[in-house]
Parts: structure tokens; C-alpha cells; sequence
DNA sequence: GTCTATACATAGATAGAC
DNA sequence: GTCTATCTATGTATAGAC
């Protein structure tokens, strides 16, 4: 299965890795790109192919920058020298530094929400939504391992609306890996006595740890494929009746 | 059990939370102390009871500003503030903000390093062991939980030495739960086949998520005996014949 | 041993030339 | 639309009084 154009929005591949990434580019370019036109009136430079490719560039360059040293640490200067663009000229896509933020954090988020949606609809048993979930998790997190790393690390920095969005989604995602197991209880496809909350906690931390320690996974040579096979047959093996 | 003097030195107590928690504290007081002789080179005011006092309070005041919004932002002005010393005493205590950071960091290295060190030696099963391991680790990261806390989040702004050490420690940690699955497979206690690399770092992100995650269980009103209990568990059913 | 006042560097943001 | 030069605030660290 291939990335198709299904009813102007496209839908995204959970196979294998190797085919989700595919599938997965276009979409994010669409992101970017409804990004743009969601801050118009906060971005003083008018819409072009160069500037939407200029924000983007500067998206990227943030989040590289902000893993090495955090987000308060950097600088304008900075940020200016990677993204090739004048301290001035940045000010002509974000008002300030705050409002960056909101952008990169706006940019994961749709991603990540269109991925998950998308993962819960074309399964049948729960075991196979549990096995897509988790794919689905580990796939969008390996393509977008620099912002997941960096909203992971800042969100304790962030104030008021963006920390509180923030920590919804960590829940949200709890919730539907418990929503998932408790459904299959309900059906008789796992077994009775689960702490589900607990369980789906511990699940949570599984998927993060794939982000969290990518240099560690990297250099034991361990794909998403096998990650994700691994967690969820620690988690059915406890789980099954 | 209680804590008791052995030979000059304090064994911990894994029975439960509470028994550890008391036998834990001259432990860290002793370390505190100790602290102190290591770096007299650079703490200007000599030992007293009064000064050891002050250097408590400066780390732990130094780990709670740093948890809210990072260890770089953290200003001088306002460390003194919450430590109730002049910008001026403190650093009659540290030299600069660096070393601070390894005093810091030397406290709680010290503190895990003994209760996982004594945590292996007086069980006689894998299966012992390996609950033993896991009951120490929360153990110590609640009663240490903002250090934990700080440390992981603080490690990839470290740079040289002090980084390196870090993930030593991770990795230590990560190969002492390898060891013992192993060694549980070639005594027959555990099954064949287990993918001993993958689980034991699964395991460490189940261990990790209780400090990084503290709000959330606190909330939740888990105990970290339970917790321990059911990390062992889903660990367990994976590994046992 | 602890204090206050201050030196010096670097940050975010803006003004005005082109 | 993008640049360079500069304003103002805040940071770490130190000097010298007590």
C-alpha cells in the first residue's frame, strides 16, 4: 500500500518503517504548509514557496539547536547562523522567541495526532490495534525523533496554554493505549485482573524511551520494526488470556 | 531489619518503602559529610556542622530551582534567595557555577551507588535479585526523586567528564538488571531465547518513568511498593520457564 | 565569613539603511 | 524583505567594607 490521495488528505502507511516514511513525507509538507496560513496574521512576510520553505528551515534549526543546549540557551545570534537568515529577517517570520515556540510546537503536534487517528481506524481485533498503535508510535517518533526529544525536554519550561496542551497529549496517548486494552477485555480478547492504568503507563514509557535514548538504540543497531515488535509482545505476553 | 552500624558503615533495608526510608537517612547524611572533605580544595569555609548544613542547603536549594526552569537559567541572585546566603557567601562555597553543578552531581552519584551496590548481595534466586534490583532503584529515586529528576534532564547539557559519568551510570545500571537476567538464564531460572539487551533497557525506562513521571503517579496515589511489584511482574511473566 | 556594590559579557528585540 | 548597528535588561563573578 502505497501513500494515496483519499478525499484531499492523505493516509499514512503502517506496514514497515521503510513504507510509513514514504508515505509519511508529503504529509508533513501539507503540515507546514496549513502552519503558515494558521499564523498569518503573526508572520509578516507574505506566503511564497521561498518563505514556506524559510520556516521551515527555521523550525529545523531551532529544534537542532535547542537539543544541544535547550531552548532558553539559544541564542538569536544562533539561530540567525544556522537558519542562514539576518536576526532581523527573523523577526519577520515569529514576533518573538516565545511565539517560535508555539510554531515548532504546533508543527508536531498536528503530525503526530494525524498519524495516531489514523493507526486506530483500519484494525479489526484489539490485539491488532494495540500492534498498530505501538507502530504507529514508534514510526511518527522516529521520523520526528528531533522535535519529539525537544518537546519531551522543554515542556517543563512552557507556561500557562502550550504546557497544559503539552501534557493532554502525553495523556491522550495513555488514555487510548488504556481505552485499547479495556476494550479488549470487554471482548474477551484479554485477560481479566489488569491494572490497565498501570499497564498503559508502563507502555507509555516503552514508546518513549525509543526517543529519549535514540543514540543508544542507534548504535546497537535495533530498527523501529524490531522496537516495536519487541514492546508489544512484552506487553501481550502480560496482557493475553 | 533496621539500619544498623556494620563495620563503620550503614546497610540499607529493602523490606518495604518505609523501612527504607528510615534506614536511608544517616546514610545520606554521611555522604553529605563526606562531600564535603572531597572537595575542601575548593570550599573556602572550613568544616563545621554549621557549614555542612549550608552546603545541604545550597544542593537541594540548587536541585528544586533547577527542576522548575533548568540549571542554566538558574540565576545567582535567585539561588541565593532560596538558600538564604549572600551571592557573596556562596561562593566562599563553590568556586563558580560549574563546579556547583559537580558537587551536585558527586551527591547523588555517591547516594545510588551504594544502595544498588548493597542491593545485590543478599539475595540467593535470580528472581530474588532481580526484584531486590528493581525495589532499590524506586526505592532511592523517591527518596532522591528531584535529584534523579534533575540529573536526567539536566545530563545533555554536561559536557566532558561529567557527561561521560552520567552515562556511565546509565549504562552500569542497564548492565547489573543484563547480568542478572543472564545469569538467571544459565541457571535454568529463566527461559531461553530472550532478547537480554532489549529487556533490561525496557526495564531501566519502566524504572525511569517513576521520577520522571512523579506528578503523575503521585496523583494517582501509587506507592512505590506497588509500582516495584508490578514492574517485577510484567518483567517476570516475559522471562520466566 | 558574610555582606553590598559593581565590572563586564551576552541576551532579546528594534530602528533605519538599502 | 533583509541587512547591520544598537538599546536595554540580565547574567556570572569579584572587590572591598564590616
Amino acid at each position: 500500500m502505497k501513500a494515496e490521495k483519499l478525499d484531499n488528505t492523505y493516509i499514512v502507511d503502517l506496514q514497515n518503517y521503510n513504507t510509513f516514511k514514504k508515505s509519511i513525507r508529503f504529509i508533513l509538507d501539507d503540515i507546514v504548509s496549513r502552519l503558515y496560513d494558521d499564523n498569518r496574521q503573526l508572520i509578516r512576510v507574505k506566503k511564497s514557496p521561498q518563505s514556506v520553505e524559510n520556516l521551515k528551515r527555521i523550525i529545523h534549526a531551532a529544534i537542532a539547536i535547542s537539543n544541544k543546549k535547550g531552548y532558553a540557551a539559544m541564542s538569536m545570534r544562533e539561530l540567525s547562523a544556522v537558519s542562514s537568515l539576518s536576526i532581523g529577517a527573523l523577526y519577520a517570520y515569529f514576533p518573538s522567541k516565545d511565539e517560535l515556540l508555539h510554531i515548532i510546537q504546533q508543527y508536531g503536534r498536528s503530525s503526530v495526532e494525524k498519524v495516531l487517528s489514523e493507526s486506530l481506524i483500519y484494525s479489526s481485533t484489539s490485539k491488532d490495534k494495540l500492534h498498530n498503535f505501538i507502530r504507529a508510535h514508534i514510526f511518527i517518533s522516529e521520523v520526528l525523533k528531533d522535535w519529539f526529544y525537544f518537546s519531551y525536554m522543554e515542556t517543563r519550561y512552557f507556561t500557562g496554554t502550550e504546557y497544559n496542551k503539552t501534557i493532554e497529549g502525553e495523556l491522550l496517548t495513555e488514555s487510548l493505549i488504556k481505552d485499547i486494552i479495556e476494550n479488549g477485555i470487554e471482548y474477551n480478547e484479554f485477560r481479566q485482573g489488569i491494572q490497565t492504568s498501570l499497564i498503559a503507563s508502563i507502555a507509555k514509557a516503552m514508546l518513549q524511551d525509543w526517543y529519549l535514548k535514540r543514540w543508544k538504540y542507534s548504535k546497537r543497531g535495533v530498527t523501529p520494526d524490531e522496537y516495536a515488535t519487541e514492546c508489544f509482545q512484552i506487553l501481550y505476553n502480560y496482557i493475553k488470556i
